[in-house]
DNA sequence: TGTACATCAGTGAACGCGCGTTCACTGATGTAC
DNA sequence: TGTACATCAGTGAACGCGCGTTCACTGATGTAC
């Protein structure tokens, strides 16, 4: 039975918003069309309505992750200084509740991967929201533009690179890996809290 | 027909180095027995004479991978004071080259991401040779035995995940994050080849 | 505002395909005597 | 050293399964008059 726009509107937020979960909890192959549509209270015939096809799901999906996860650092940008932000994110990043829940994470650290397999389009997208994050976490770093730019990706590669090794490692390393990337133990680990304030 | 235990294990082998290589470049789902058998001079059935399963197969070609990694960093060290041969690595790590071939490159980078939706096996597997790069990696650094031990850990995080973001994004993401991350770029861009020599 | 009709969102059965795995078979290898 | 026989590496057909995708169908929506 057809449906209102406004519904097919709510329809189409609802598949993409569970795919780009299901998407960063089992991968982009891993997240079956039936799936998905089940998640958003639909049946899978449907989804040729939305979408060409599974890869222009796997497109919009990523784009929402990463709107997400950019929110979410925007956020803590609106509510401390710059310094403080970058590191509070830093800290949410590699924490172990970040890496337990990949669903409600970071894109890059769930996807990079298998986009690296994957096509132009959803290269495209992967580099653009990558872009989007360094320039973001960019931010609160110190410096000059460039010096700033370059030391966020760095950072955001570290990070990235982190959560992806704890995930696939044995819980052991796992946390030896979090705990070396963290910013409170950057300088040896027997200071309570860093030298200075800001 | 039957052949000679001698002749087993050449193909045991094959299968694995065939396996190193496909997996890093089509992801562990995306190796098919057929293609790694095929790859190894023979038909998909004789297999199981070999492997428990797929995932036992996916297991070795992990520690083979990881086995080729290391054996090429620590070549590095045995022809270099270690500093050099860390630095040497690095390069190597985030060049043009390993970017494009993953295949013959680090699995930490090709392999990561899948690992952390597999099962406990291959992630301990992973951790070990996650482990073994980094205490590797370590002689290169400065400082005390933890100090050295923590900023290798930071190290390899930051090249893994720079090299699985430069394969996921658009060349003009790629290349950034490469440069951004590559140890001569580390204190900016001007000078030729850094200011001290060793 | 009502009426007639075209559109199309969503359903559920069906498709072709590639996958991991199984199995009967072959014949050289390895072993017991 | 020879002989008889059990073993088993490798082959290729076959399996069941889940996948992405297609399609005929339903009936509410949107539109033309």
């Amino acid at each position: 039975m057809r449906v209102s726009q406004d519904e097919k509107d709510r329809s189409h937020a609802r598949i993409v918003a569970a795919a780009a979960r299901i998407v960063r909890e089992q991968g982009i192959e891993g997240a079956s069309v039936t799936e998905v549509m089940s998640e958003a209270g639909l049946t899978h015939g449907g989804f040729y309505r939305h979408f060409a096809d599974k890869d222009a799901l796997a497109d919009e999906a990523i784009a929402f992750a990463f709107g997400q996860i950019l929110a979410a650092l925007r956020s803590r940008f609106e509510e401390n200084d710059p310094a403080t932000a970058a590191m509070d994110f830093q800290k949410y990043y590699l924490s172990e509740g970040h890496v337990a829940n990949p669903g409600m994470g970071c894109p890059v650290a769930a996807l990079a991967g298998e986009i690296g397999r994957g096509g132009t389009a959803l290269k495209k997208t992967f580099g653009a929201g990558v872009g989007r994050l360094i320039r973001q976490f960019a931010a609160g770093m110190p410096g000059s533009d460039a010096a700033r730019r370059a030391k966020a990706t760095r950072e955001v590669a570290m990070m990235a690179g982190a959560v992806m090794i704890a995930r696939a490692s044995d819980p052991d390393t796992a946390r030896e890996v979090l705990l070396a990337c963290r910013p409170s133990e950057r300088r040896g680990p027997r200071s309570g809290d860093g030298s200075a304030q800001a």
